[in-house]
DNA sequence: CCAATTCCGAGTATTTTACTCAAGTATTCA
DNA sequence: TGAATACTTGAGTAAAATACTCGGAATTGG
């Protein structure tokens, strides 16, 4: 589980076509307007979407992509797993060819995290969003509520409307 | 919070500076041989990890890096945040000037994704895996505990092993 | 002093990111 | 049918991040 900016436009490209799955198929050049994401890197995203059967094309005028399953069935960690490679920092591999038991023990501590990290990010499904996504036009912007996260020793503030 | 092969490696070594935390400061040489990473790049993710407070170092023969504080008051977050530059691949940087609605909305919803992330990751302390390492092998993982948030109508499953 | 170690900066090869450009293919509407 | 639309593919590329090398300096225990 790699979680760079790579991850993050794919996000919010998948989040733009959920909130306009209604519409139809979405043309890439939509999604690039709105989300201000290049056509051409859109297209290499919506390769591997495609190739993980995230996505469907539909080809010719009034075409564009659609969603392969429900918005409550594909995960945020499917997304990201989709257009990013998979990490991999380790020495051994996995293959176990480490024999100084230290290396594969932080190997396998590690292996444990990202698994959780993993199994964090596929209990989110697209649909979450989109739901709360509805529910903030709604309900205009009323609760507003602002976590202050320390950090070294300065203070950033994370303003989150939900 | 970005996670990659980088994030990978400075936990790895402070997880290798928690075991080897009571026989004295541990040099980045004794790291580097027994964690497979080279000297010189050790040395620059313990700069991060010192200019941010995690380490201290101790200089001279015998001497190496000491971890700051308890492992229990380590968290993950802090070691990824501290080598890792913060992600942002947002078209308006937080400055609102991207008026079509659609955008922030978005940009918005990855920001909350992003928080929740993060928050995820400082639940989960050095001492947590350290402890696990020691238990492993032991009792498996029987204590699978599953949080569930509510929030409003939609609701996101956070499951954590700890 | 001397060796071990942290510190520091410069430099660099490789990979990833994010994008551009160009050509080609499938589909649909008129 | 034909042209417009839009996906598809591939090559290429500049900028950034990654992971490392090298050389030296500062510090300190023995």
């Amino acid at each position: 589980m790699r979680l760079t900016t790579k991850g993050r436009y794919a996000v919010t490209a998948m989040l733009d076509l959920a909130l306009h799955s209604d519409e139809g198929p979405v043309s890439l050049a939509d999604i690039s307007t709105r989300q201000g994401i290049s056509l051409s890197y859109l297209e290499q995203l919506f390769a591997r979407l495609r190739h993980f059967k995230l996505v469907k094309s539909v080809r010719g005028p009034g075409g564009g992509y659609r969603l392969m399953s429900s918005t409550a069935d594909i995960s945020i960690a499917q997304v990201v797993d989709a257009v990013s490679e998979s990490l991999d920092a380790t020495r051994c591999e996995g293959k176990g060819n480490c024999h100084e038991g230290e290396v594969c023990l932080t190997h396998h501590l590690w292996e444990d995290l990202s698994a959780q990290i993993h199994q964090f990010l596929s209990d989110i499904t697209l649909a979450d969003l989109v739901a709360r996504n509805d529910i903030q036009s709604v309900r205009a912007r009323q609760d507003l509520r602002v976590v202050t996260m320390q950090k070294d020793e300065s203070h950033i503030a994370v303003s989150e409307i939900l």
